[in-house]
DNA sequence: CATCTGACGACCG
DNA sequence: GCGGTCGCCAGAT
């Protein structure tokens, strides 16, 4: 299973937002849904810029174990992204993917009549 | 080939 | 809100 697409999709996930493990899975329509995303994540591949701390569990909860669980809480708050009662305030940080964020170059689209 | 194990999430008590 | 079960599915044992 290659996950490229899954890696590019969180590299856009902005600085400061997250996103939900599930949402991921929904978004790149991944057969298996949230638990195919998790996999995802614990496949990506370090030193290449990928913020992996900025996908979370339903509701914000930081899934993953420890020793990671901390260095994500780390990441997150050099980012200004606040964890209260041990998760992320998805009411603030939360980002919604245009549809298909996974895209080279927007399409124009700019036919004003048809 | 049989089992177990998850960076999930919906459900239920 | 928390813990247990279940569906899910790719890898590891």
């Amino acid at each position: 299973m290659s996950w490229d697409p899954v890696f590019r999709f969180v590299q856009q996930i902005p600085r400061g937002r997250v996103l939900t493990y599930g949402a991921l899975a929904k978004a790149l329509r991944l057969p298996g849904g949230a638990r195919s995303a998790g996999r995802a994540m614990a496949a990506t591949p370090s030193g290449k810029g990928i913020p992996w701390h900025r996908v979370v569990g339903e509701r914000g909860k930081i899934l993953i174990r420890e020793p990671y669980a901390s260095l994500q809480r780390k990441l997150l708050a050099s980012e200004g992204i606040a964890i209260l009662e041990s998760r992320v305030d998805l009411k603030r940080h939360l980002w919604k993917p245009p549809k298909k964020s996974a895209r080279k170059h927007q399409t124009p689209k700019k036919r004003i009549h048809k």
